[in-house]
DNA sequence: TTGTATGCGTTATCAA
DNA sequence: TTGATAACGCATACAA
C-alpha cells in the first residue's frame, strides 16, 4: 500500500509537498501539482485516514444510536442523516441500542476519538453522558424525542400539536370516546402527543377518560394488545389514535381478528405516515413527520455543534394525511 | 482530555507499562498493575483508537454497504451483523447504496484505512473492486446476492430450492397459472428463483409461459405494477408468486382494488418472511429467511476472511410459511 | 514555493 | 518486569 513517502519518492519532492498537494493545491506550483498528481495516480496511493485523522485530531465520523434499526420510522430518517453527513465529507457509524449495554458502548465512541459528535435517535441520554450532564458534552442532537430533564439540541416536530390536530380531527368527526395508544415508560413522546390529545379533548368540553389510554410499545403487538384491551372496555371506544403507525397496523389486524370492521364501526388514526400506510386495509389516517427532512436537519444542527455553534431546537412541520382508517361515527 | 503519558505520569511508570497493562494485564507486575489501573480511573484515561489502529495497521472496524436501509429486509440481518461484530469488538460502518456512487465511496473506506472488511448486502460488487478482482480484493463477503461473474464468498440461503418449495406448494393446491414477480435487472436473486419456479413447473409437466414473468422492484409499488399487468392479461394466473414479500403487500393491496379477493379468486405468495407478513390482510404466506442468523453468518464469515482464512460460501436454512393468502384452486 | 523537522498517541522492539 | 526509543502516516511551523 503506497504511502506518500512512495508518491514524494517518485515525484521527486518532498512527503510535505505531497501532502500540500492534496490538501491545498493552490499553494504549490503548477507544474509541481501536476507532477504530484500524477505520481499518486501511478501508485495507487489512497490517504491514510486514521494518521490524517490522529494528526489533525477529527475523525469527521458521526454515531447514530437508534432505538431499533427495526422500526421503519427510523431508516428514513438515517437516510437524511447519511445524505447529509456524506455530502459534507462525513462518515456514520450506526449503532442499533435495541440491546443491553449499546448506548453506553456507542456514545464512548466520542471519547475514544473515533467519532466526532452523536446523534440519539429515539434513545435517552446514556448513562455515561449524563454524569457529565452539567459539565462538558460531546457535541450531540436528540432527534425526535426530548429530554426531559435538561434542554439539549433537539430536532423533531411539535409533537403536542400535531396530535391534538389528529384528535380534533377525529372528534370533528363525531368521535367522542377516543382510546389512545402510547408508547412505553416514561418516553417523552408520550408526555407531549398525550397532552396534545387531553388538549383537544378540553377544547370541546369531551371529559378525560384514564380508561381510554393505554400504553404500548411502538409495533404492531402493541397495537394488537391495545386493541384487544379497547375490545374488553363496557364501553369501548369509536376511534382509537395510534402514537405509531406500527401501532395502528396491529389495531388494524386485531380489529379483523375481532370482526370489527374499520371504519365503519371503528376509525383508526396512526401517527408517522410511514409509506406502508398506503398499503393497509384500510388505508391509514395518519399524521406524517417529515423523516428524511428529519435526519438531515438532524445532520446539520450536529454539523453546527461540533463546529463550536450554539445548536438550537428545529421543529419540523408535520401533516395530517386524510386516508381510509378514519369516518363519521 | 488524558492520555497515556498522564496516566504514566500519575501513575509512575513509563507509557510502555501504561500500553501493557492496557493490552496484556498479565504480562505487568500485580503492583504496577493496581496503580495504572487507578491512575488510569482517576485521569479518566481512555483509549485513542485512532493512535492504536494506526500503530496496529487494523481498524476493528468493517463496512456494510446495504442497496437501500429502508428496506425492511435489510434491518434485521444488519441487526445480526452488528451483534456478532460489537461481540467481537468490531464496530459497524453502515452505507446506503440507494444513492449513487455510495458503493463507490463506502467500497474504497477499506484502502483509506477506515475499515478491515467489507460486506455487501444486496449490492453487487463496485467498480472499484471490480477492477480489482483477479489481483487482491480486499477481505470482502456477500450477503443475500450471487456474483454471477467470479466466485465470491457469499452468505445466503439456497434460492432456487427456495423457490421451487414456494411453486410447488402453489401447485399442490391446484394452481397451474403461476405468475411470477421477479426482481429488476440482471440480479441473480432473479435468475436462481425463476430457475426453482421453472423447475416445479417442468417437475409437473406445466409449460412454462413467458407472458406470466414479470420484473418489479422489491417495494410494494412494484408488486401494485404486478398486479396490474396479470389483471390485464386474457387468461391472468389463479396464484402469484413475488420475489419479495414487500411486492406481495402491493398486489394485495392493488388485488383489493380490483375488486379480487385474496385468497378466494387468487393466491399470493411472498418471500422473505418478513414480521409484517403476519399483519397483511390476508396474512402472507410466504419463505421465512433467517434474516438475524444470516447477518450472524455473515460476520462471521467476513472475520475468518479478515484473519486470512480462506473464505467459504454459506447456505442457510429457509422454511415454508403457511398463512392465510395462498388457497386451493 | 519548497524542504526540514517535529509531533499527534500508541505499541513493539530491544536492552537493562 | 520495566524503560527508552523508534515508528505508524500525515500535516504543520518554521526556515530557506
Amino acid at each position: 500500500m503506497a504511502t506518500m513517502k512512495d508518491v514524494a519518492l517518485l515525484a521527486n519532492v518532498s512527503t510535505a509537498t505531497v501532502s500540500r498537494t492534496l490538501v491545498k493545491p493552490e499553494s504549490v506550483s503548477e507544474t509541481t501539482r501536476l507532477r504530484v498528481e500524477q505520481a499518486v495516480i501511478e501508485t495507487g496511493y489512497k490517504i491514510n485516514s486514521q494518521a490524517r485523522s490522529l494528526r489533525r485530531n477529527e475523525t469527521r465520523t458521526v454515531v447514530v444510536v437508534v432505538s431499533d434499526i427495526d422500526n421503519p420510522f427510523y431508516s428514513e430518517i438515517i437516510k437524511g442523516i447519511e445524505q447529509e453527513a456524506v455530502a459534507n465529507d462525513y462518515l456514520v457509524v450506526l449503532g442499533d441500542a435495541s440491546q443491553q449495554e449499546r448506548d453506553r458502548i456507542y456514545s464512548e465512541l466520542v471519547y475514544t476519538r473515533q467519532a466526532d459528535g452523536l446523534i440519539l435517535l429515539g434513545v435517552p441520554l446514556p448513562k455515561p453522558l449524563k454524569a457529565k450532564l452539567n459539565s462538558s458534552l460531546p457535541p450531540l442532537v436528540m432527534a425526535c424525542e426530548y429530554e426531559p430533564d435538561r434542554k439539549l439540541p433537539t430536532v423533531g416536530i411539535d409533537n403536542r400539536a400535531a396530535a391534538k390536530e389528529a384528535t380534533e380531527y377525529l372528534i370533528k368527526l363525531g368521535h367522542h370516546r377516543i382510546g389512545c395508544v402510547t408508547g412505553m415508560g416514561d418516553n417523552p413522546l408520550t408526555v407531549c402527543r398525550l397532552q396534545g390529545y387531553k388538549e383537544a379533548l378540553a377544547a370541546t368540553n369531551i371529559p378525560f377518560d384514564e380508561q381510554l389510554i393505554v400504553a404500548e410499545a411502538y409495533n404492531p403487538d402493541g397495537g394488537s394488545n391495545a386493541m384487544r384491551y379497547f375490545h374488553s372496555l363496557a364501553e369501548p371506544p369509536t376511534a382509537i389514535f395510534c402514537h405509531a403507525d406500527t401501532q395502528a397496523i396491529g389495531v388494524l389486524h386485531q380489529a379483523r381478528s375481532l370482526g370489527i370492521s374499520v371504519p365503519e364501526q371503528l376509525s383508526v388514526m396512526g401517527f408517522d405516515g410511514l409509506p406502508i400506510g398506503s398499503y393497509c386495509f384500510p388505508t391509514l389516517t395518519t399524521i406524517l413527520q417529515p423523516r428524511v427532512e428529519l435526519g438531515r436537519v438532524t445532520m446539520q444542527s450536529l454539523m453546527d455543534s461540533m463546529k463550536g455553534l450554539p445548536a438550537r431546537d428545529r421543529l419540523l412541520p408535520h401533516e395530517l394525511i386524510i386516508r381510509g382508517s378514519v369516518a363519521m361515527r
